[in-house]
DNA sequence: ATCTTTATTGAACAACTGTATAATACACAA
DNA sequence: TTGTGTATTATACAGTTGTTCAATAAAGAT
């Protein structure tokens, strides 16, 4: 009885500030970016509104922090389904189509924060920077791998197009799904990526010069 | 000089909500959803922000009547190439392509306000009405001419599949375009799409059951 | 000319935003 | 136990938000 409870809990600055991450994550997944204020992250992380300031310059740069950690988290679950993958080209990016879809923690919580950046890529230069360089290595992991496809199949391919193929085809059929999932299923999602990379390796793909073509019939 | 020049001019209700929306969609594109004010969208416009609240119910009814408007919008130009293409099924789909891309009046300004719709889809019910009415037309339109493809070149095409791929495949093309203008061209994107087309032409897409194969395999 | 309608203005309002700051009290060391 | 550092709280603050509303004046009707 003589032992009052503590009014707060301390914690190392590191955990605090991760916590306050998530919870911004949560945040901009519930609420979106309207809705992700100050007080309301705190309240979602059980803190007071004023310990945001206090680990973070600001609310914008806790923002882009929160950004570098989702494309940090979602690299980690597509690294480990690669590592778990058979090692060849083919199976490694069919390994990824099922990361990409079928991860159960790749719901569309987390996915549609991404949503959030996106929004805001266009005009914030700070997060405009981290887009790219998320982006970038995103794109050379898939470069090498469509690479090692083709050389192995020797298959003509003009591996720089089929990069931005796949990526876009990944990013359409998430962002589809997740602005609205009665549409269609994850699992029809895997299946068309799937089906596509089949018959790029079948050599049907980024084969045939089609500038060319064009050129010519004019 | 005895004659004042008026305050201002008075306009049909009609006339004045179209300026305003159309202020808005360039605050969008230029400021993002957080820039765009009532204040911002009046200054734009040329008229003082008291009157935003007597064309529309509110600032909110104002952007949800401006995702109507840019829908519309994109629907007529999508249109007017479709009526210039060839009649053919293939014609009509590789006309598609070139217009999501090739078409000056589909610049980034006018799509990238698309990208904030996105962005309050998940969170506002009303965007999220409006995008699944929108999309629903949009796929309609896609699935009947590849429908009418299949029919003419005696493709096994699963349709429905199908139009999500391509309809996925655009607006992830469009959308990293859109992110970043650097990483390709818009000539880069409507080349993967044709690629893309001429591949399902072929007869090389969406023709293996490829659940079947995996569960088969399992 | 005068009247009527109503599009338009401009300021005032309450609510909310991110931020600044002083007081507090937890956790640990001596 | 006492002292020290600082994570944490709570409040206050200035600025901005969407909205309200009475006054104004433009434009057509009479």
């Amino acid at each position: 009885m003589s032992e009052r409870a503590p009014k707060f809990t301390r914690d190392l600055p590191e955990s605090r500030r991760k916590q306050l991450i998530e919870a911004t994550a949560r945040s901009l997944a519930r609420h979106g970016l309207d809705g992700t204020t100050v007080r309301v992250v705190a309240a979602e992380a059980g803190v007071s509104p004023g310990l945001v300031r206090h680990h973070f310059a600001g609310m914008h740069d806790l923002i882009a922090e929160t950004y570098r950690w989702t494309g940090k988290e979602l690299e980690k679950v597509l690294r480990a389904a690669l590592a778990a993958a058979p090692p060849t080209p083919e199976g490694q990016l069919h390994a990824f189509i099922d990361a990409s879809f079928l991860t159960p923690t790749l719901d569309t919580d987390l996915l549609g924060v991404w949503l959030t950046f996106w929004s805001l890529t266009r005009t914030d230069p700070e997060i405009h920077a981290i887009h790219q360089k998320v982006y970038a290595s995103y794109r050379r992991r898939i470069d090498e791998l469509l690479s090692a496809l083709a050389a192995e199949k020797k298959l003509a391919l003009d591996t720089r197009l089929a990069t931005l193929a796949f990526t876009a085809l990944l990013d359409g059929l998430w962002l589809e799904h997740c602005l609205d999932a009665a549409t269609y299923t994850a699992e029809d999602a895997a299946t068309i990526a799937h089906d596509w990379l089949d018959s790029l390796v079948a050599g049907n793909f980024m084969a045939t010069p089609r500038a060319a073509i064009a050129l010519n019939a004019k």
